[in-house]
DNA sequence: TGAGTGTAGTTGACAGGTCAACTGAACTGG
DNA sequence: CCAGTTCAGTTGACCTGTCAACTACACTCA
């Protein structure tokens, strides 16, 4: 018979909750990035990064700011963005009054590129999250989750900023035509 | 204004729901996996498939069921089963009734370094997650989470499975002197 | 004004994982 | 019984991200 501490041990329906919690991340993570590749050539990071800087002033951010929004170092954003500018989504552009940051500016061939990869995207997080509940049920769970530790931040959602300001709504995603007024 | 179909927009409590789940999610698991490094040296990958090991018949599995129960390919397992036998934590076995089979097998020094561990994660578990909801809450998140796809696989479970088995019990961390029958 | 400190970004070395190609062993059907 | 196929595992090439060290600029205060 183990020794256990009422504090510290994991049993029933804790166990369930976060074991689904981990498991179910993983198996959606895994396949909205799998879409995003397959259908366009980008991960869901870079998803990320290009619709952060969409919803930016003037479709651009300094390199701080997108390292503090992904979660990513500053040295993974510097790597990141190389990425993007070789393909000529994103390009560099200094600032007038700081020497020191860098901005990463979205392109015009970058925005296009975004408007067309957020149709999968917001397709695949309806089909892989948002199908399986109700208004109520998304309710109680955006409540349960803003408890957590991180939840609320700027930073870590993909495609979730669709929505959030008048920039963004420009690129919630049409599944039809992906048309945009 | 922007053309949206109502399918495929994210919006309100949607957004909110989704967020969460995303941020909540990369905080919690950094933060476990820094604790894990710190206090132990070992990555949460690396505490899983101890747990695994701890878990299975003769505290030993194939690397396919490993590469399964975890989530990573076949050559992703090798490596990190590479890892773990150069630190004495598990050692490899050939099975005798199928040559192409390899077992990866936990050493005494593995489940010592795993009844350790379980008292770090434990912790961090209770921490992060389980403090922030009364039991109704866990049954609700369990409810719900559990119908996400990938949730109910045997898979992508870290510290999760403390208390699944008799031999598991024997490793749910009694945070105070991790004492074992 | 200029020394010291803090901040933004990049770079080299490396860790941890993937994919594709491979080896060797085990089933299967003429 | 042996040719073809499938399966388990490893390996090489590569990608993505981290950490630590570094550059270059900006702020502060005597």
């Amino acid at each position: 018979m183990a020794v256990t501490s009422e504090s510290t041990r994991l049993e029933g329906t804790a166990l369930e909750a976060w074991r689904s919690y981990l498991q179910s991340h993983a198996g959606i993570v895994r396949e909205l990035d799998a879409d995003l590749i397959a259908q366009h050539g980008l991960t869901v990071r870079d998803y990320e990064v290009l619709l952060y800087l969409a919803q930016a002033e003037e479709r651009r951010l300094p390199m701080s700011a997108l390292s503090e929004r992904t979660m990513l170092t500053r040295s993974g954003i510097t790597r990141l963005i190389d990425g993007l500018v070789g393909q000529g989504l994103i390009e560099r552009v200094s600032c007038a009054s700081d020497a020191r940051v860098s901005y990463a500016r979205l392109t015009d061939t970058g925005y296009e590129k975004l408007r067309q990869a957020g149709c999968t995207h917001v397709a695949g997080i309806q089909r892989l999250f948002l199908t399986h509940y109700s208004a109520d049920e998304l309710e109680q769970l955006a409540v349960l989750l803003g408890r957590l530790p991180g939840a609320g931040l700027g930073a870590a959602c993909t495609a979730a900023d669709h929505g959030c300001t008048a920039e963004a709504d420009t690129l919630a995603a049409d599944s039809g035509g992906c048309s945009v007024s």
